[in-house]
RNA sequence: CGGGAUGUGGCGCAGCUUGGUAGCGCACUUCGUUCGGGACGAAGGGGACACAGGUUCGAAUCCUGUCAUCCCGACCA
């Protein structure tokens, strides 16, 4: 392609909108155009890039014995209402874009495609003997995301790898998802990403194993952490640490003391001489169930430590096997609005009577208690009197009486020791994700009803695996992860061409000539390349290329002459004066050893 | 949805306080000089200032409302 046909349009000056390198990068290379919020037009460098990434997934996947297939984009909303989605993704969080047809049918645009694969599976599959199978496809997706930003990062109409798979049973199962965790690093790998594959939470949509990939960057809006000797990964939803030691409390008898107004772990730790892991911190949460419950909890853990809510949430919808919509802390608005005065906040303990939820409506009027392992492991500590101003000093759990729950609820921190090996420190680092899989499990297959017959001859109901992987996320992620001062380092293997030819001067006939001819042996050896013939100056020429991140440049200038030409690598800046023979072959080399 | 900010040619901005009918840099067009790291000079083209009301002889500027975009939180590939 010759770079005055390209429709090159590049920019000096970072958009206004573009917060994060790799966006703005994408706008002033001229990679992508926004035409409202969340909405971009993939350009036709953009294209290139994307199809490069597709081909990578496409040849990973086909490999990995996956079938690809093309499904609709306009969902009937009577698919998304059996497996119980419609409400929820329309009317609750608002996610999935919907319509009416002249017909006044409901319609919706795909922000996923269980509900459409599994029905078109359970038409399909009759029996165990057509078992297993993975399909997969590459589409636009459409989430009506609440808060579009960073471009490409978390935008309204995307594209992405999706597949699902469908076993006989779970054991079948676990190995496809084995299979795809390597298939997807493998993809990863050739796109020349780096990538920390993380335990994650299936909370929410249920199943036994959920794996994240992420770029780790420092734009990552996910906090991951890591263990150095690699064994250990995590998002910080789902990690888990052994806390630092607590200081003993060992005071020479238990007894109540007067603390006024010391309703934090500050001030009571200041004023009375005590350390944070001394003491049991209780707060009261609000957890909203189906059909609007409202579910008090009351929540201990050791003063130093932090509540993680996702690890909270799961705990609720266990035990009390409902789904939780949410999470609620009891605010100042809320203690007025609910009159709740008579329950001193600030000086809990862990044996907060029930009695205190009597005559507050709308709530259940029981407790469920949970104590993370952090307090419950203590053996003498500081916890509220359940009276304002009092806190009782050298308590027990025997003298509180019995625990009900123990859990692990609460937020895992760096620095922290791992579980599997205590003398490694957990890192924190930000990531990109741009990869889930989960074991599914039977969860969708069972709600719209998706069954074959199994070996004995009964209906059973599948045994699902989903797999996601975001194209235009990976793109922009590669570009968090390459870049330099002066723009974009592609990766060979995904950038829009391998190398790009700049003539210096376009009025020289040797330097056309030459160029020209370069130009034609790349193409000839099925090299990707650009013929920069603008009428440019070399200046100009240089920043483009630099800015848009072609991997190799080949300089014909004033060596020409000498039938010499310069081959530049965009990443090291390093450069090599050769024939152009000898040029052409060392991209041919570094093609091929992609 | 809650909190904050901004809307002026394709991009980046000034003008708004103290109303008088729009300006700068980049980009674009033409000519000349230049020509290995975003050249210089000259001459041009393009915007009724987000939209709708209002105040005023007169509104980009003041008032009211609406809309859009961006940033901070819950959601997610």
């Amino acid at each position: 392609m010759r770079v005055s046909r390209l429709m090159l349009v590049t920019q000096r000056d970072v958009p206004a909108e573009a917060e994060i390198v790799s966006h703005q990068l994408l706008v002033r290379g001229g990679y992508i155009r926004r035409v409202t919020s969340g909405i971009y037009a993939y350009m036709p460098l953009m294209w290139r890039v994307l199809r490069k990434i597709k081909a990578i997934v496409e040849e990973e996947m086909d490999n990995a014995g996956a079938l690809q297939t093309l499904l609709p984009q306009l969902h009937p909303s009577e698919l998304w209402e059996r497996s119980g989605r419609w409400q929820s993704y329309t009317a609750g969080e608002g996610i999935m874009f919907h319509l009416m047809d002249r017909q006044k049918r409901s319609l919706g645009l795909g922000p996923t495609h269980e509900e459409v694969i599994t029905k078109i599976a359970d038409e399909q599959i009759h029996s165990y003997k057509q078992l297993p199978v993975n399909i997969y496809q590459i589409q636009t997706k459409f989430r009506d995301e609440i808060r579009p930003r960073f471009g490409l990062m978390r935008s309204r109409e995307f594209i992405m790898k999706d597949s699902y798979s469908f076993h006989s049973n779970e054991k079948d199962l676990g190995k496809t998802y084995k299979s795809m965790e390597v298939t997807y690093k493998r993809i990863f790998a050739r796109c020349g990403l780096e990538t920390v594959a993380v335990d994650a939470d299936s909370g929410a949509i249920g199943g036994s194993a959920s794996q994240e990939f992420m770029v780790t960057a420092d734009a990552g809006e996910d906090l991951i952490l890591t263990s150095k000797d690699g064994l250990y990964a995590a998002n910080q939803e789902k990690a888990v640490s052994i806390p630092k030691e607590a200081i003993l409390h060992n005071p020479s008898e238990s007894k109540t003391i007067s603390t006024p107004n010391q309703n934090s772990i500050l001030e009571l730790c200041s004023t009375n001489n005590l350390e944070p892991s001394q003491i049991v911190k209780v707060i009261i949460m609000i957890a909203i169930l189906e059909e609007q419950v409202e579910q008090p909890l009351l929540l201990s853990i050791r003063g130093d430590q932090e509540i993680n809510e996702v690890k909270v949430i799961n705990f609720v919808a266990e035990t009390i096997n409902k789904q939780v919509i949410k999470l609620d802390q009891v605010n100042d608005e809320e203690k007025n609005r609910l009159k709740l005065d008579h329950i001193p906040f600030g000086f809990l303990g862990p044996d907060l009577k029930d009695n205190v939820l009597e005559n507050i409506s709308g709530w259940q009027k029981q407790f469920l208690r949970v104590t993370d392992h952090s307090a419950a492991s203590l053996d003498c500590f500081v916890c509220g009197a359940n009276v304002k101003d009092k806190h009782r000093i050298g308590m027990s759990w025997e003298k509180l009486g019995e625990l009900t729950n123990k859990a692990d609820i609460r937020k895992a921190q760096k620095g922290e020791s791992c579980v599997h090996d205590p003398t490694m420190k957990l890192e924190e680092r930000h990531g990109i994700e741009i990869g889930h899989i989960f074991q599914l499990g039977r969860k969708y297959s069972k709600s719209l009803q998706a069954t074959f017959t199994n070996e004995q001859g009964q209906e059973e109901a599948f045994w699902m695996g989903c797999y996601g992987l975001g194209i235009t996320r990976l793109a922009q992620a590669a570009i968090e992860q390459h870049h330099d001062e002066h723009g974009i380092c592609w990766p060979l293997p995904i950038a829009p061409f391998e190398a790009v030819i700049v003539v210096i001067n376009m009025k020289e006939p040797i330097q056309e000539e030459i160029s020209g001819n370069i130009y034609k042996a790349m193409l000839a050896k099925g090299i990707d390349v650009l013929l920069d013939d603008r009428s440019e100056r070399a200046g100009v020429k240089f920043k483009d290329a630099d800015l848009i991140g072609i991997p190799w440049r080949i300089v014909v200038g004033r060596d020409a002459a000498n039938g010499k030409v310069e081959i530049v690598q965009r990443v090291s800046r390093e450069t090599l004066l050769v024939d152009s023979e000898q040029a052409i072959q060392r991209i041919l080399q570094e093609k091929l050893s992609k």
